[in-house]
RNA sequence: GUAGGUAUAGCUCAGUUGGUUAGAGCAUCGGUUUGUGGUACCGAGGGUCGUCGGUUCGAGCCCGAUUACUUACCCCA
């Protein structure tokens, strides 16, 4: 059989143990906030049924999941007449019914109405897992990617939201960032602001266009509006608050004053307000904190807050987000019940942390020490104190015997091992074991019990 | 979906107007050293030059197609 030149598909990565050690720095950092912060963990499938993902991301959201293939002749049973007419999503329909999850938040939403009466109100929970978009693969952004979220449900509060800034405060400066600013925005004001204009159908299209005003500058959002469909005089009207500036207490004043007969967007007004308050007295470690009206985000799932953080100390996209939506779970039949929640964007956290180069150098070593010997006496001679090291949680290993040291000694090196002990008939003899540091290069003649308490 | 770029050893890349047997560094393995790595020296293995076709006496190099990867846009973490 020829053989196929070994490759993972576009999108997708091999994740080498170096690489290991330091995403689970970054999962264990962010894992301990959640917890800290009262929330629990769970998961659930890599794929949905087809039906609980379409329709909840927006139409490029539906083209951008992974649809799996039915098992069996799948065409058999396929829509002929779609098929026969290239109807791609007709055709989907009858020959895919599940998915590979677009992210976490809706399968939650999912799982919060099969389990509610499992459930104690406000539930909050986490959970870290892969989810998948059939995305054109660039810098900082995958086909396959985790991400890392916190969702509270069942409470209305906005002492959630203060939360989150917390938690994004604390988990992002655990993990060494020192300068990042944490967006925060409210659907309601976007609404107001279509209110006033008087074009509340067009909220979607008004929030994409001035979403990219740090991107394409405000003349690019002029002409983005027009083409979708907005008025010079809208324009007219929309201008001072997209180009809202000075402190968040001055922007949310001007904000007040723009929309005073949006109901609606005071109201967001209100929510940004009572948020800032609530942080007024806690001092965050490394984040700023702005209220920026661009910020819009594209899950359309979004009523109330919205959130986005931005590293200031490299140039990449959002690592993380989050916001509150008011109905998801009454898409699957359970109204009335409010969430909220925030997401880590891992992978691109891992692109910060090593362009900054943020990453401890503990987390590529992973044995503590190495044990060598030169023949299976030497084994056998040592087995008991490598069992010993072992029970004192002491991370050891030791070589096969039948290698020459040099060998060895150069497998302890790639592996970044810290300390090696060498047996042989000398040492059996004697029962003083030489014990190396393999950074100094210094070594000196131990009892293993020396060696056990040195190690400890 | 739109527009560019790239494709030569396991990895990163050289390769002269088109000219004999396609190179280097790193990595791997072996030796100098049958008890000492990170750091010396010597050596070895490893290639259908992405694929198919064309031009030419002759193609890694020029032309066409195709595939894969990649960057940017749309959108998004």
């Amino acid at each position: 059989m020829a053989s196929i030149k070994p490759s993972v598909p576009k999108g997708t990565r091999d994740f080498s143990p170096a690489e290991m050690a330091k995403r689970n720095f970054i999962f264990d950092t962010i894992k301990s906030v959640f917890k800290k912060y009262g929330y629990q963990q769970i998961e659930t499938p890599s794929m949905e049924n087809l039906s609980t993902l379409t329709g909840k991301y927006g139409d490029e959201g539906d083209k951008l999941m992974f649809k799996i293939l039915n098992s069996g002749d799948y065409l058999a049973k396929a829509d002929a007449a779609a098929l026969e007419n290239r109807n791609s999503n007709k055709a989907t329909a009858s020959i895919s019914e599940k998915a590979l999850r677009y992210d976490l938040t809706v399968p939650f939403a999912r799982y919060v109405v099969q389990h509610q009466n499992e459930i104690t109100f406000p539930f909050k929970r986490f959970q870290v897992q892969p989810v998948w978009r059939a995305d054109r693969p660039q810098k900082g952004r995958y086909r396959e990617f985790f991400q890392c979220d916190a969702d509270v449900v069942g409470s209305p509060s906005l002492l959630n939201e203060a939360e989150f800034v917390m938690i994004y405060d604390e988990a992002l400066s655990k993990l060494g960032l020192q300068d990042f600013t944490i967006k925060i925005n409210n659907r309601k004001i976007l609404s107001g602001i279509a209110q006033v204009i008087n074009k509340h159908d067009s909220i979607v299209d008004l929030t994409i266009a001035i979403d990219k005003l740090d991107k394409i500058g405000l003349n690019g959002v002029i002409k983005e509006l027009l083409e979708r469909g907005f008025n010079d005089a809208d324009i007219e009207k929309l201008k001072p608050v997209i180009l809202l500036d000075g402190s968040n207490t001055e922007k949310l004043a001007s904000l007040r004053d723009a929309l005073q007969t949006s109901p609606i967007g005071l109201q967001g007004c209100d929510e940004i307000q009572t948020v800032f308050d609530y942080l007024a007295n806690c001092k965050l470690q490394s984040a700023n904190l702005e209220l920026d009206i661009t910020l819009a985000r594209g899950l359309n799932y979004y009523t109330g807050a919205i959130f986005e953080v931005k590293t200031n100390e490299v140039a990449m996209g959002s690592i993380g987000g989050g916001g509150r939506y008011d109905d998801l779970t009454g898409m699957f039949g359970l109204k009335g019940l409010t969430g909220a929640g925030i997401s880590f964007g891992a992978d691109r956290i891992y692109d910060v942390l090593e362009e900054l180069n943020l990453f401890p150098q503990s987390t590529d070593q992973s044995t503590q020490v190495l044990i060598i010997c030169f023949d299976t006496d030497g084994e056998r001679y040592a087995l008991p104190l490598l069992q010993n090291l072992r029970n004192s949680n002491i991370n050891s290993e030791m070589y096969p015997a039948g290698a020459k040291v040099k060998k060895q000694m150069e497998y302890a090196n790639n592996k970044n091992i810290p300390y090696t002990i060498l047996v042989g008939s000398d040492e059996m003899q004697t029962g003083l074991l030489t014990f190396k540091n393999m950074q100094s290069g210094e070594q000196e003649k131990l009892t293993a019990e020396d060696i056990l308490q040195k190690l400890k």
